[in-house]
DNA sequence: CAATTATTCAATAGATTTATTGAATAATTG
DNA sequence: CAATTATTCAATAAATCTATTGAATAATTG
């Protein structure tokens, strides 16, 4: 094979895979699908698209060989095809997050509203699980709580937080998590409970993140 | 902000982001600018493209943030805007490296042609560094390896290797480094010496990801 | 087996991306 | 200051991407 020819391939395949992620919706999905397998219609919910467009998106993910689906009945559940297109995502996110000033934007602007833009990183949560009396709430859906998640992390879905916040200790420090840094889950978990006076920020990162890192989790039998 | 504009805003920047990064030459562009600065002249002539379509990837790239020029005399002079840059160019190269079959393909079936199939990791590099008797080269041109490489290495720049080949000692195990997996030198470098009965390796990664990784370097003053 | 349901397919129009060409700009040299 | 040089800009046509629409498929239910 010629040098030339070798180049063309390696780099036209990478830029193959690179567009099959360059758009806002499928970076949505590929997000999603991060927590676990979904339906057509779940994601196409999710994400308020229609169900055929939301299939056309997965047909190109799946034209990279980026997800891969399993048919039960006539469900098609979709997932990511491995571990490292999730690696792909958080560094392209990173990057996004420290480096461009739109987004950097965004987020401030997004968060001053809801009181949210302290956050702990998940080195700093480990300490504080080993020091300090910290209680960790998960605001996924419970069933993404169910498919794994922190050990010593109560769940409480994002919808049930107001009718159950009375349970919190007064003076207890509060971490909430939830999918990732544009989750809004914990941001708006966050702005609830410092209304009622309650000490409380945010994970920087999201469960699929503390997974990735070979944490200990807690998953279903 | 609204829940659903704070998301759009999101996921469409960072979809643009990584749509400046969806075509062939530009991560070129961007593997290329890795190893240093470079004028447009220059990243035309490596990836043979016209000037006025090199500056047109390098619009595109600085449009995102991902590139930065700096005008001297009538040279522009561009660089990688910061180093998560490269962050992202590692994952997505070590996905399509790992899963895509089709770069597998290509790899196996070009190296096979050079005999460059074995290679070894940095981290057994360090180890080779400390306990045996190993010749490290480095084959990228002079100028990048002025610009900084590893400390151990010579520098003999790929076109001058046939001729200096005579310099190793008989019995010598050489690992040989470059820009990158794709970068060929190190391939090429890899056949000669084998053809020349001389026990040879390349790294399986370049100089940036030791770079990268924070381990030693040499550098001009 | 007809009706229902989840998903995919196919066709289309509008938007975006790409390479090419030649002219415009702006710094340097003679 | 005219000529040269490196780069950018602008215009264009071909290719590709995107959302929408409605029909096709294939599994399940009554």
């Amino acid at each position: 094979m010629q040098k030339q020819e070798f180049k063309d391939r390696i780099y036209s395949e990478l830029a193959t895979l690179t567009k099959a992620m360059a758009n806002p919706y499928r970076l949505q999905i590929i997000e999603l699908l991060a927590q676990g397998s979904r339906t057509v219609e779940e994601i196409a919910g999710q994400l308020t698209l229609s169900i055929a467009n939301a299939s056309q998106h997965l047909q190109v993910l799946k034209g990279a060989n980026m997800v891969s689906l399993q048919k039960e009945g006539h469900y098609a559940h979709y997932r990511l095809a491995n571990e490292d297109i999730y690696a792909v995502w958080q560094s392209l996110r990173d990057l996004g997050i420290n480096r461009m000033a739109e987004i950097d934007r965004t987020l401030r602007e997004f968060r001053e509203e809801k009181s949210s833009f302290q956050a702990i990183s998940i080195d700093e949560l480990l300490q504080k699980i080993d020091q300090d009396n910290v209680l960790i709430l998960d605001v996924r859906p419970e069933k993404e709580y169910k498919a794994g998640h922190i050990p010593q992390a109560l769940s409480v879905p994002i919808d049930q937080l107001a009718q159950r916040i009375v349970d919190c200790p007064a003076g207890q420090e509060v971490i909430v998590y939830c999918r990732g840094p544009f989750c809004v889950f914990a941001d708006e978990a966050v702005e609830l409970l410092r209304e009622r006076g309650i000490t409380a920020s945010r994970l920087d990162e999201g469960f699929p993140d503390w997974k990735r890192r070979q944490l200990p989790i807690s998953v279903p039998l």
